[in-house]
DNA sequence: TCTGTTATCCATAGATCCATGGAATATGGA
DNA sequence: TCCATATTCCATGGATCTATGGATAACAGA
C-alpha cells in the first residue's frame, strides 16, 4: 500500500517522520548513529566500529541520508560523516531515554554492568564542577581518542577504556576519579570504574555522558587537550588535575 | 541476518532500541501513537481515526504493544489503548521536533496552513497565563471532544474544529481567541484560527500543544468544564472566559 | 445458553528490506 | 595517464513486513 500522498497529492506528515523511523529500525543504524553523534569518521571507520562489511555500511548511511539525518563532508578521496545537527543527538537521548523507561531488557544489561562498580552514586554534573574547580578530582575521559578530540569535557584526560589497565600506574591514589563516557546506555564509563575499583582506587561516573553534557549548554573543549594515551613514550606522567 | 544477541546470549541493546524504531517505521503507527498521546481509545476507535481496516489497526497496536510504547484497559467488551507514560509522548515530541528541523517536506505542509492564518505570531504559554488570568482572552480547544475530556488547559473551551463554523456567533467579538492543538505538528489550531480570522475575528494560536503544556508541568483539567460544542440546545450561549 | 459486539489470531499473497560481492566512480599521487 | 584507495552503485536471493478476510475468543445482555 502506498501512503506517501494523501488524496490532494500531498505528501502526508506521518510519512515524513516515518521516514525518520526507518533509520531507528535497524540496530546498526542506530549504533551508528549513536556514534555519529559523538564525532564524524569516515565510511571504513564506522563499518569497522559497528563490525560491518563496507558495503553495507555505506548502504545504511545511504538510509540515514535519505532522512537527512547525517550530513558528509569529502576531504581526499574519503568520506567523513556526521550528525546533521543538535536535534538528532536530542532524539537519539530522548530514544535512549525512552528504552530505559519502558524496556526492561535495556535496564537489566545496564543493571549487570553497574553491580561490578558496587553500585556507586553517580556524580552530577553541579558535583563535578564544584569539586574539578578545587582540584579534588580527576577527569577521564574513557571514550576513543577520536571521541575525545571531537569535544570533551574542559580539563578531562582521555583514556581510552581499552588502554586503562596500561595507565593505572599514571593515576594519583589521593584523588577521586570521575569517569565519563557516551551517555547513560554507554557501558565504557562503568566497566572503566569497575576496574579501577576493583584496584582499591576511588572512582564514580558522571551521571551522563558529554552529548548530555553539551546539551545544558556546558562548555566543551576540542582537540587533545590531556592525552594520557601519549605517555607510553614517558612524556607524561601527570595525569592529575589541570593546573 | 540475526542481531537479537550478542556472542554471550546477552540481549544487544542496539536491537532493543530497534525495538522502538520498529514502533514509528510505519506512518499509520506514527499517527496512531500520536493520537494516543492526546487520549486513550478503544481499538475501533483508532481504526476509524487513522481510516484502517479494523484487524490491521490491532495488527498495529500489537506492535506497538510488544514494544511497551502501549498499554490496555479493558471495559466491558471493548478494550482502551493509552500511551505508556510520559515518556512516550516525549518521545513522540522528539521525533516530530527533529522531523520539523531537518525535513524540509514538514516544514512546507505547517507553513501552507501557517500562511491562511496570515502568519499571525503564536501566543507563547507565559503570555496566555497572564492574559487569560485578566481575561481577556478566550481559550479555544479545537481537538475532538474525548481529547479535551482527556485533559485541558484549565478554562478552556471544547469546540472542535469540525463544529467551528456552527458556532461563530457564540463567541464574544470583543476578545482575542487563542486556540490550541494537539502541538506544533497538528493543524487544527491553524485551521481554526484561519477560520476565524477570515471572519474578522482576532485569533491566535499557542505556540505549542497541549502535551508540550503538560511537559511544562502547568495544570491540566479533566472531564468536560467548558463544551462550546453542548450550547446546541441553546443552553450553554456564554463561551467567554470562565469567571 | 444463545446472540450480537468487539477484538485478536491466523494463513496468505504481494511488497519491501537486507547482506553481499563485484562493477562503477571519484580522488590523489606516481 | 595509470594505478591505488575510498566509496557508492547494482543485481540478487532470502528474510521480513503488511493488508486482508475469515476464524476464534472474550464479554454483555436477554
Amino acid at each position: 500500500m502506498e501512503y506517501g500522498t494523501s488524496a490532494d497529492g500531498r505528501p502526508d506528515l506521518y510519512e515524513q517522520l516515518a521516514r525518520i523511523g526507518k533509520v531507528v529500525v535497524h540496530p546498526k543504524r542506530v549504533e551508528l548513529l549513536d556514534l555519529l553523534c559523538q564525532a564524524e569518521r569516515s565510511v571504513e571507520a564506522l563499518a569497522q566500529a559497528v563490525d560491518l562489511k563496507l558495503s553495507t555500511a555505506s548502504a545504511h548511511l545511504q538510509v540515514m541520508r535519505q532522512a537527512r539525518l547525517v550530513e558528509t563532508r569529502r576531504e581526499g578521496n574519503r568520506v567523513y560523516y556526521r550528525a546533521a545537527g543538535e536535534e538528532v543527538c536530542r532524539f537519539v537521548s530522548a530514544l535512549g531515554d525512552l528504552g530505559r523507561a519502558r524496556l526492561a531488557e535495556i535496564d537489566q544489561i545496564l543493571r549487570a554492568v553497574e553491580a561490578r562498580s558496587e553500585s556507586a552514586e553517580r556524580v552530577t554534573r553541579d558535583e563535578l564542577l564544584e569539586r574539578a574547580r578545587s582540584g579534588e578530582v580527576v577527569v577521564l575521559d574513557v571514550r576513543p581518542l577520536e571521541e575525545y578530540t571531537a569535544g570533551h569535557i574542559p580539563g578531562a584526560i582521555s583514556l581510552p577504556l581499552e588502554h586503562l589497565e596500561a595507565h593505572l600506574d599514571d593515576l594519583d591514589p589521593g584523588l577521586e576519579v570521575v569517569a565519563y563516557c557516551r551517555g547513560p546506555l554507554c557501558l565504557l564509563a562503568p566497566e572503566a570504574v569497575a576496574a579501577l575499583r576493583a584496584r582499591g582506587l576511588r572512582a564514580r561516573c558522571l551521571e551522563d555522558g558529554l552529548p548530555e553534557w553539551r546539551q545544558a549548554g556546558l562548555p566543551v573543549a576540542t582537540g587533545i587537550e590531556h592525552a594520557g594515551e601519549a605517555s607510553a613514550d614517558g612524556s607524561e606522567k601527570n595525569l592529575g588535575p589541570r593546573t
